[in-house]
DNA sequence: CCATATGTGAGAACTATTATCGCCTTGTGT
DNA sequence: ACACAAGGCGATAATAGTTCTCACATATGG
């Protein structure tokens, strides 16, 4: 439950968000969520399969799930140095990742409003109509520069 | 062969950038830049192996080159709608791609210093030692919605 | 608590990716 | 231009990743 550590103690509950969309809500897709809540660090799917394989979840529904979560928009789906493709829990509001591309640790921020201007610049100048965006960072965490590793 | 003197001139050359670091410039990897190059959509992998057969290129080649060019950063390796990961070339200078979710039409803009300034102020929050970023913007292409797709 | 629709697990089937190995091409020195 | 050495190339095999199938279990509404 309390995963807070910085300022927003949020634990978001996807019961209601499955609820609105008709989705039943299983223990499977909770544990898959909560797998990827509770890690600090993005996860390949093979990763999250063995480890969550112990709590009796199959291969297949991993896969399903963590499809599922990400379509909802609930995962965000980025990629380490190595280009190994990992998903990460995403919190509420306008957040993007900050990565380690080492360990994969990530770190939520706030983008700022900048790129909703950008957003409407490029609307106006390629007459795209722009659903989304993007913004991955990605650096040495501190803890993985003390281990000596560098850019 | 039909692998004649091909002086034509290509917008990007990469002969300089494989030569500086020691690598062979063959006609399979000046085949596969340009079909990146020539594409103004992005290709998945497979798709390329299928285009690029005609031509004699084999599968291997495919992943080889298009492995070593994005590692060279040469190619940037983006998403559909449908989670495709997919491939398309990059111009010269710092510019992030604009993509059509839908059928994959790439367009190129350049990223305002907003976010050297982002970076900088991630840095000292977090303690991470950055190393760049990842900006993708997405939306639907004018063609796209002629056609009647929308968001 | 029952009924029904849907999700789930095990494994098969399929696709994507990587490794292997002789042959051939590129780049360099003369 | 020619020859040689280094390394890339194509075909195939092997592996890894992802999706499909179906009998059974579970969640939701009455």
């Amino acid at each position: 439950m309390d995963s807070g550590k910085d300022t927003a103690p949020i634990d978001l509950d996807i019961r209601p968000i499955l609820a609105a969309k008709g989705i039943p809500f299983t223990r499977q897709r909770r544990d898959v969520w909560r797998y990827f809540l509770d890690s600090e660090r993005a996860a390949t799917i093979p990763e999250a399969v063995e480890d969550l394989a112990p709590r009796g979840i199959g291969q297949a529904t991993v896969y399903r799930t963590v499809t599922l979560l990400a379509e909802l928009g609930l995962l965000h789906r980025v990629q380490d140095r190595a280009g190994e493709v990992c998903y990460t829990a995403i919190r509420v509001g306008h957040r993007h990742p900050l990565i380690c591309g080492e360990c994969r640790r990530v770190v939520g921020f706030s983008g700022n409003n900048d790129l909703s201007e950008l957003q409407r610049r490029l609307e106006s100048e390629t007459g795209f109509s722009i659903y989304g965006h993007h913004l991955e960072v990605y650096g040495i965490c501190p803890e993985c520069q003390a281990r000596g590793i560098d850019l």
